[in-house]
DNA sequence: CAGTGGTCTAGACCACGAA
DNA sequence: TCGTGGTCTAGACCACTGC
């Protein structure tokens, strides 16, 4: 039937004008706030809080979806609601993309989620030319065709990031930049090699709920939303050499930046 | 009684293993996306979608629930379901705090929104002494006081930020730095005058669903994402003099920073 | 006033997970 | 098998908006 679910979860106020559900969800989220439920914990399943709050089950649902919408829980099938743990976090510094990074042969992604104690992996790998995206193509300076590499990042088997580079074609093709392995150091490490030393990158970061491809593709709970970074590589020239289109499990990173006062 | 929603909705395939809510969720967000719907405009009403699909009412609500979380589409009561309009994003760009920013009079928001063409506002404004919480604390070289400057900012009448700057007890008390008016320049200027010339910022940057109180402070439609942004301020002898704890409306925003390739 | 969304009930059947 | 959450129905009454 359904034990009790402990003495954490108090009573309703049938005077207040707060919903119901509201109420209910406050409840819960006061308990997890003051550790009475820990990260992981299991939440009282719905028929014991239907049964303690004396309500019905879609009642006891909305709460629940209201926790799930703030990211402070997520359901299992089968199993029952539970604590949303805080996974750990990735720090981007601001210094990430600095030359002396670059020298060794491994990529930036991989040094740092080893040194982390990480697994890291990249997959769908995917390098193709295609015309591009009004906002992409205006970024590089209109150019008719890009080559367009796609890659999604996985720490310990978790996606946390997809990515996508484009770079104008007559820059790319025919180098190693077109191939599914750029090598040591990545394809900033081939374009400075091709001439093109790098000078520097602007980026613009945003935040918002993930669409349902995202949703899939970065196997997201619900109550996480993305961070949007588009970076642009220049070089010494002024020239647009790389767009970087990234969408990132914001429960999965920290971005660091340093300013100048001056 | 329910006119018909028009011919852009079209019918469910009963032979699918996705949910009906989904499919009708789907249906919608696809016509969104393809401007059948465009920006403002009112969605069919749920008695409206009730007949048009043949389901009942919850299971419209469920679908509308599905758009409203993914920022899609806002409900206003007694009204209808809106495609939520994309407001004007405010761009902060990375040269914000440069030292030349700040000769005139007044603060770089109210500079910055008048030349967009916003009317800004600050509000909520309160100063005060207070014990730090751990991690500010860690930041400013645990001080065992600090002065804690709480405001909002609004643009329009629209909230879409609101901030917290600590500094150290001994470098604040006293100055022009602890009144509600920190004067001309703002607080950075003030610090310069008193001998702390500033060096650099550290910005950390996260993405999250708001709280029950940030909801209500920036007046959040669901869907809305809040960035987190925890800027540090280092003077030349490398002392951390201001720490500031920024939460901002994500929909509102876009970060430009500029990164070094050496 | 009629139409809209907001809340709530009391059921039903299903799919998944663990034992 | 049984307890869990997932989906869905067919009602009900309420609160807000606009005419």
């Amino acid at each position: 039937m359904a034990a009790l679910p402990s003495g954490i979860l108090g009573d309703l106020d049938p005077t207040s004008d707060r919903a119901v559900f509201r109420q209910i969800a406050d409840q819960i989220r006061e308990a997890i706030d003051r550790g009475r439920f820990k990260e992981g914990a299991k939440l009282p399943s719905e028929s014991e809080l239907v049964e303690h709050f004396g309500v019905s089950r879609m009642t006891v649902r909305n709460a629940l979806a209201i926790l799930q919408s703030e990211g402070l829980a997520s359901s299992e099938h089968g199993k029952g609601v539970f604590v949303r743990p805080r996974p750990p976090v990735r720090r981007l510094a601001s210094d990430r993309f600095a030359r002396r990074h670059r020298e060794q042969g491994k990529s930036a992604f991989t040094v740092e989620a080893e040194a982390a104690g990480s697994k890291p992996e990249v997959d769908s790998l995917e390098v193709r030319e295609e015309k591009p995206a009004p906002d992409i193509s205006a970024r590089l300076g209109s150019p008719r065709k890009v080559l367009a590499r796609r890659r999604r990042y996985l720490l310990d088997g978790r996606p946390v990031e997809a990515a996508v580079s484009y770079l104008p074609l007559d820059l790319a093709r025919g180098t190693q930049i077109a191939e599914p392995n750029p090598g040591p150091g990545g394809i900033y490490a081939r374009l400075e090699e091709l001439g093109h030393r790098l000078d520097h990158f602007d980026e613009e970061v945003r935040a918002r709920m993930p669409s349902p491809s995202e949703v899939k593709m970065l196997r997201l709970s619900s109550g996480v939303p993305v961070i949007s970074l588009i970076r642009t590589a220049y070089d010494t020239d002024g020239r647009a050499v790389e767009v970087c289109d990234t969408v990132m499990a914001a429960d999965a990173y920290v971005l660091a930046y340093q300013l100048p006062a001056n």
